[in-house]
DNA sequence: CCAAAGCATGGACATACATCAACTGCGGAT
DNA sequence: ATCCGCAGTTGATGTATGTCCATGCTTTGG
């Protein structure tokens, strides 16, 4: 038994003819006869009573009318179903990301595509690049926000927001401080943990800077940005930290940056994998983080 | 959009597998990947990513899976339905009849019917043979018991049980009547109306037994067999009449019968339309009835 | 790094589908 | 009463679609 049977049935048992149903659905007359002779046949039963010039329809077509007539909608109705679903965006946002951007850039970026799209449910996880990366692979998560493409082969890295790192600190120790780089030698220094992927970045424009870490007055090494920051509103000293994470502080003034002569830039990107099609909603954060980053 | 798609696309699904589906279906794994591809062409959205050596469905075959699933089985209730239904003898008998078969012979029958079918209805309507078959050329009635076969190229005919009349009479006038069949012009006789079958039968066969009816002692002419009946069981006279309308009366001896030498037999027919399917509770009613017949 | 597993692709074949033309059967009209 | 027209059927024919086999490509596991 076949949909295309049941169409034709429909068609013959409204309009009380064969012919009437050809002419319906754009089919010869032959064909008509053909389909319903054989949906008779796959039923075991008469459908309709050929009387010459008439048709009837048997007390088995009544039956199974309305049942064909369901059928035929419900499956009409599947296509709408992916076609409503695709075109509404809603539904939970599960992304994993890094410190910098789960901390201080999604959340401003998420309320605002809430705005937009205010059946949208965000749930996300700050965990290291390598965690977030392997979570992609295995399609735990649609969508992830990392500071360093790995595994280039299964994932798509799209450059997204960039970073600035920052030379700061409370101004008791800012505004003393000149501007040559050797006096950068004379304040307490904050470090962030070896592997951290800030210390990196920080390591390589001192080095491109020709600043001696060793020869820096570190008192102290914190696991966290978070930790950082904190620590050097509290006067314990300077440090390298993301400009967005003292954004409020560098306003109001509790804190001072200092520049350094370069920059320290650390690119993000959105990360999916690559073979994986993305469900509506993460499709649209996608394309709208897209447009705000660039 | 098919069946046929669907229900490959939910053995995909279940299996999580191409290759496992085709074993499962009997079908090569590269007609799998044609159908699921056309069916993701006509939905506009991938529903599995390939993702090498396994696949993962997409938020839109998580959607219509639960959909496609119930379609299918839905399609193959029609079938069970139909096959129910046609096996499965109940609903109303709508039938029509001639007077003798419907006051004398149906009742008995119908009720016999019921005890081996007991969700049937009888609706038994008692018109003339004309009436009758009108309604059965037009479709008014599927099944039909008459006393004379007419229109005999829509409608068929299937001889059914036989009638007989009798001559009988109270006991004060049949207990004095000799054999002779001249004795019969001294009582007292009834007649039904001009244009009755049984008027009919009982004026051929009193021709052919050379009795004159015009000698005959006529005291009445009555509309109905059971007014004939009542009339002869009050006394008020004789007459022919069908056997079976009074068969408690000559059990019990308040009505007596004479043999007048010879036969008068009335066939009676199931009447139906040649190209009318019969619904199941029609078909068994009509076997039933046949074989009881017969 | 190779082999195996799994989906995709292209060509060959068969069945099924649709069409056309001719036929049958019924009903109404001249 | 015969003919004509409508309606469904039947049979022959071409095309489209379904299906298969062989093969290629990619991933994964040893």
């Amino acid at each position: 038994m076949d949909i295309h049977q049941l169409r034709i049935f429909v068609s013959v048992y409204r309009n009380r003819s064969f012919s009437k149903a050809s002419e319906q659905l754009f089919i010869s007359q032959p064909t008509i006869s053909e389909h319903i002779k054989n949906l008779e046949k796959s039923l075991a039963c008469t459908l309709f009573d050929r009387l010459g010039r008439k048709i009837e329809p048997t007390v088995e077509a009544d039956l199974i009318f309305p049942k064909a007539l369901q059928l035929i909608e419900d499956l009409e109705r599947i296509n709408d179903l992916v076609l409503k679903s695709s075109q509404r965006v809603k539904g939970k946002l599960y992304i994993g990301a890094s410190t910098i951007p789960g901390n201080y850039m999604l959340p401003q970026l998420a309320a605002n595509f809430r705005n937009q799209y205010p059946e949208v449910f965000f749930e996300i996880v700050i965990a290291d690049t390598r965690k977030i990366t392997d979570l992609l692979v295995s399609h735990e998560f649609f969508l992830g926000i990392v500071g360093a493409s790995m595994e280039p082969k299964i994932l798509n890295y799209e450059p997204f927001l960039t970073d600035e790192l920052i030379f700061a600190g409370a101004p008791k120790y800012m505004e003393n401080l000149g501007t040559t780089p050797l006096q950068i030698y004379q304040v307490p220094f904050l470090l962030r943990e070896e592997g951290s992927g800030t210390r990196k970045i920080m390591e390589d424009f001192l080095q491109k800077m020709q600043i001696n870490l060793k020869k820096m007055n570190v008192v102290g090494v914190l696991g966290s940005t978070d930790a950082i920051k904190q620590a050097i509103k509290a006067g314990l000293g300077t440090s390298i930290l993301s400009r967005r994470a003292i954004d409020e502080e560098l306003a109001r003034g509790s804190l001072l940056e200092m520049k350094l002569g370069g920059e320290m830039k650390r690119p993000f990107y959105l990360a999916t994998h690559k073979k994986r099609t993305l469900p509506a909603q993460y499709k649209a954060f996608y394309d709208f983080l897209l447009s705000r980053g660039a």
